[in-house]
DNA sequence: GCGACAG
DNA sequence: ATCTTGTCGC
């Protein structure tokens, strides 16, 4: 399955907003196919990589405010340009905002579409254990789209194997609730390095999420890999007893120790109790050491290569 | 000001 | 997640 370029789908959206008219945060990430993405969009307005082109200044908040501007002069600027269109601006607000604002986009959803095949792959969920030697801690750390995904392998006493690093341009932003798409194909990487017979643990949730595909369970069922869910604070559900419920069902466990608790989740292949065993076991500090020497790394990789190809950096648009 | 939704 | 100086607290 191809996947899906959100953004480009974002900035073709932005582009039918007519001269003259603006649009809405909230009304973009609608059309995308989930108000959910409404902080998205002001990011990826923020990312612009063609303000020629893509008119992000006729973007503003739902309640007729300017929102922000990314320009070295700043909502100086933006108010600028909609007046040159014709938009009145007073007290920082949009004159006559209600007939001057934009929704009828063309657009084919791009995120239901992602939301279906969520509720697809549900149905390939397996929450039972398989024997494992190796657990691989995975955390992916960004420059904009480019994500750089690190491996940390190790065996279940805590010694560090091998490391292994990926280089990706992501597709999507991050959307709460649609995390596995930005980076499941960044893991992928990974496990084409290390293999399948490893228990991979992904910063993120595995089934406790709303539609039980949290970005370990998705990264498991695409990849056929057994996968745990550590998250460090909690999306969904409701916690009695330590325990994480999810329409009555226990989805996770939640880990107590000095500070703020973090929430260990099965993506595929494993029971709930082997995953909360297993991050037990490996844990020194709050987060447990897989994920949390990939995290040290991949922050790190991302400095070497920044430092390399400066010009990766975000820049301002203009 | 409140509510707030992984990374 | 990233942006980021000094500051507060265990």
């Amino acid at each position: 399955m191809p996947e899906i370029d959100v953004y480009a789908c974002f900035y073709d959206l932005v582009r039918q907003i007519p001269r003259g008219r603006v649009s809405t945060y909230g009304a973009l990430a609608r059309a995308l196919g989930d108000v959910r993405a409404a902080r998205a969009a002001g990011e990826m307005l923020a990312e612009n990589p063609d303000p020629k082109r893509i008119p992000c200044h006729r973007v503003v908040r739902s309640d007729g405010t300017l929102g922000g501007f990314t320009h070295p002069e700043g909502l100086k600027e933006k108010i600028r340009r909609l007046r040159e269109e014709g938009v009145e601006v007073r007290n920082g607000r949009i004159v006559d905002f209600e007939s001057v604002v934009f929704e009828d986009f063309r657009t084919s959803y791009p995120l239901r579409a992602l939301r279906e095949e969520q509720l697809s792959l549900r149905s390939l969920v397996k929450l039972e254990d398989r024997p494992f030697d190796v657990v691989v801690g995975v955390d992916v750390a960004y420059a904009g789209r480019d994500a750089f995904g690190v491996g940390v392998a190790m065996n279940l006493r805590g010694k560090v194997l091998e490391i292994h690093v990926v280089r990706k341009r992501v597709s999507i932003p991050y959307i709460p609730t649609y995390l596995a798409f930005r980076e499941e194909p960044v893991v992928r990487g990974i496990i084409e390095h290390f293999g399948k017979d490893a228990v991979y643990m992904l910063d993120g949730n595995g089934v406790l999420h709303p539609y039980r595909m949290g970005l370990a369970t998705c990264v498991g069922v695409k990849n056929r890999v057994a996968t745990i869910g550590v998250a460090k604070s909690l999306l969904c559900g409701t916690v009695k007893d330590g325990v994480v419920y999810l329409e009555g069902e226990p989805v996770g466990v939640e880990m107590r120790g000095r500070g703020k608790p973090i929430y260990v989740s099965p993506g595929h292949l494993i029971t709930l109790k082997t995953a909360a065993e297993i991050t037990l076991k490996l844990r020194k500090y709050r987060v447990p050491e897989p994920t949390r020497l990939a995290h040290l790394e991949a922050k790190a990789f991302r400095e070497r290569e920044l430092r390399r190809r400066p010009q990766w950096s975000t820049h301002p648009a203009f």
